[in-house]
RNA sequence: CGCGGGGUGGAGCAGCUGGUAGCUCGUCGGGCUCAUAACCCGAAGGUCGCAGGUUCAAAUCCUGCCCCCGCAACCA
């Protein structure tokens, strides 16, 4: 029977539409998946989108529309999306389809009857005035930061989970499971960092929106999207605490998560601990892949940098993109993108090295034998080396592949692609082409050349699955199984097909010129954008409310345990005030004593690392990574309003 | 001293259970002509962050220091 594999992909939150940077996930997922079916698993691959919570809510009500009408925008983009990726997942499940939300019900039901869930207070400082709550650290004094009246101890009602109870177990399990949080570096992270220490129980249950599913039996509350998120791991296949389907018995526990290294702390402490509450079984495997940046920064829309991936496949084809995204990641840090690496990558692999290949091989034999071949006959020692590099790819690939280690499993096709470029010139079939007497010698080598490539389409399968199907469409053979690879030899003499160029080569200095043509519009358009969003004006009476004044640093130290915080004693003409800032990165301390800044006099104080602060001063976003304070001229007397 | 990862020829990475430093791209030279100005070969280029230590032998183990990155904290 076959084994099965079921694997995930986090679900996708249906805000904006992803970018390049979000669907290297699931690109990974895919063809991991992919590979599984391959070698002949019973895959589920899941993947889906997350629709509720307040930011949504927020989303929908600025265009006017329903929260559901907004998701259902997002999640059509999404799909979309998926779909042009070549992604193969066998169930995409919404956090607002039915089935889900009754389940998440049930479960919350569940874990409130055995105590796991508990009814409790939020427990804060409250501001009748101001209707707002404020918790230990930011309360001044007694007093409300906001209007400074003082503020009462109230509770809020919410619902706990108790994490606490079981986090010995977990940290036992993770201990005992070395292989459960992949790669070992974030599992150090999340032992040392919030096992270790301790588990606060966690509030999940929400009374400031209703974006999401209510709790049956209290219904002012909703339920964490985390919780409801988290779930559709097991809801999507059936699960239902009165009874899980049978789909559920078969894949569960899940193979792998995959999933971004910014959420690994949800899915490695707070999903196994639903998991133990449940009684379910742990997934085996959380892979918290690295992210793919765009050069050194992370992509995001106000830096100007993303990409989407449905551009970069009209460039680069889809495959192209697969191929960079899996081939260029490393294995557990950060990888890059950028147009440049992007064509070089393209060109040198895809169409010189591995296009090419099966090109001049295909031409080669319709050229000499009008696209017949037969089978090979006595094996020279150069044949036998091809044979062996073969085979010991398809082991390479596969060790690989197990190991989610993706870049150095396209790296052991294009290496037996360059092995097989090499075999061409030390046989020189254009030198056999010549001599009748050696037509079947030619036979032979352009048999061993169109079998190496029969091997690498069927091992490009889970990573190009289009350009796969090209391969042999062109090998004119449809034995593209991975029970054939276990013996060289499984192409059946016949015809092959025309030749035809499996990747064209990208002209870098065209290309490059364009896109900087659009990146110069998109750039326009972009400060058209934030020109519009400037042109929130304000009045001078809105103006007015911000106090700035003058005031002369007397003196300045770093505040303990903190990167970024400077602390400030300002003599600002009436009577002196402390106010913390984040600049040390670009001041030391006697950088600032004794010069003059403009502070923000009557913002409301907060504390900062414990460290009470009492305003701000102002300072300038020169570059990307660089601030500067505002210094006044010494002749400006301490305590000068500005207006 | 909050926790962790990393610093290897021009670029991006591998090697790190100790024993001639490897891969891809780029550069230079050569070969070939079947092929998408593609392919193949050769060469140049590295005191493996710095300083010590262990060892017959260290990129690989230990100690200290410098720099980068991630998590946490935090950016008023």
């Amino acid at each position: 029977m076959a084994k099965k594999f079921y694997i995930t992909t986090a679900i996708a939150y249906a805000s904006r539409k992803p970018h390049t940077g979000n669907d290297y996930e699931i690109i990974l997922t895919d063809a991991v998946a992919r590979y599984h079916r391959l070698i002949g698993d019973d895959v589920f691959m899941l993947t889906g989108t997350d629709e509720h919570g307040q930011k949504i809510q927020e989303l929908a009500q600025k265009e006017g529309i329903k929260p559901q009408e907004y998701a259902d925008r997002i999640t059509g983009s999404i799909k979309e999306n998926y779909q042009n990726l070549n992604i193969s997942n066998d169930h995409f499940i919404r956090t607002t389809d039915d089935y889900h939300e009754k389940v998440v019900q049930k479960v919350f039901k569940k874990l409130y009857e055995q105590g796991d869930i508990y009814k409790s207070e939020y427990e804060g400082w409250y501001c009748t005035p101001c209707e707002s709550f404020w918790t230990e650290t930011q309360v001044v004094d007694g007093c409300c930061p906001d209007c400074g009246r003082p503020v009462k101890k109230t509770r809020e009602e919410a619902y706990f989970f108790r994490m606490s109870k079981y986090q010995d177990r977990l940290l036992e399990y993770i201990e005992a499971h070395p292989d459960f949080i992949k790669p070992e570096s974030r599992k150090k992270e999340m032992i040392n960092n919030f096992l270790k220490p301790g588990l606060q129980d966690l509030c999940v249950s929400r009374t400031t929106f209703d974006w999401g599913v209510k709790v049956d039996f209290d219904p002012k509350h909703v339920i964490y999207v985390w919780i409801d998120a988290l779930l559709n791991y097991i809801t999507a296949i059936g699960y239902d605490p009165d009874g899980s389907s049978e789909m559920f018995q078969k894949y569960w526990p899940c193979d792998v998560h995959v999933i971004g290294k910014d959420i690994l702390r949800f899915h490695t402490i707070y999903w196994p601990i639903m998991l133990m509450a449940l009684g379910l079984e742990l997934p085996k495997h959380i892979f918290g892949h690295p992210w793919l940046l765009f050069g050194n920064d992370k992509m995001s829309k106000s830096k100007g940098n993303v990409m989407y991936s449905s551009d970069l496949a009209k460039l680069f084809t889809v495959d192209g993109l697969r191929y960079y995204v899996l081939s260029e990641m490393p294995y557990a840090q950060d990888g890059s993108i950028t147009y440049e690496t992007l064509i070089s990558r393209y060109n040198s692999d895809l169409a010189n090295t591995l296009g090419n290949l099966v090109n001049r091989t295909i031409s080669m034999t319709n050229q000499y034998f009008g696209g017949e071949i037969q089978l090979p006959g006595a094996v020279t020692e150069l044949d036998a080396n091809l044979r062996e590099t073969c085979l010991n790819t398809v082991k390479q690939f596969s060790a690989s592949m197990e190991e989610f280690r993706l870049a150095d499993a396209a790296d052991a096709i294009l290496s037996l692609a360059r092995a097989s470029n090499k075999y061409i010139d030390d046989t020189a079939p254009w030198v056999l082409a010549k001599d009748e007497e050696k037509k079947a010698r030619l036979n032979d080598v352009l048999y061993h050349l169109l079998e190496a490539i029969r091997f690498i389409g069927v091992l490009v399968s889970p990573i190009m699955p289009e350009t796969a199907d090209k391969i042999f469409a062109q090998l004119h053979t449809d034995v593209r199984s991975y029970a054939s690879l276990s013996s060289f030899g499984g192409l059946k003499p016949g015809a092959v097909g025309k030749p035809e160029p499996l990747f064209a080569r990208i002209d870098e200095k065209k290309m490059l010129a364009e896109l900087e043509k659009e990146a110069a519009q998109i750039k326009a358009e972009a400060e058209k954008e934030k020109q519009a969003e400037g042109t929130a004006v304000i009045g001078i009476d809105d103006f007015a409310k911000v106090q700035l004044r003058v005031a002369q640093v007397t003196a300045c130290e770093k505040v303990e345990k903190s990167d970024k915080l400077l602390k400030l004693q300002l003599d600002d003409g009436c009577g002196g005030r402390q106010v913390v800032s984040g600049i040390s990165k670009w001041y030391a301390p006697e950088d600032l004593v004794g010069k003059k800044i403009i502070l923000v006099a009557n913002l409301k104080p907060v504390k900062l690392r414990g460290v009470e602060s009492n305003g701000m001063i102002l300072a300038a976003d020169c570059s990307k990574d660089e601030v500067k304070v505002m210094f006044v001229d010494d002749s400006v007397p301490v305590g000068s309003k500005i207006r």
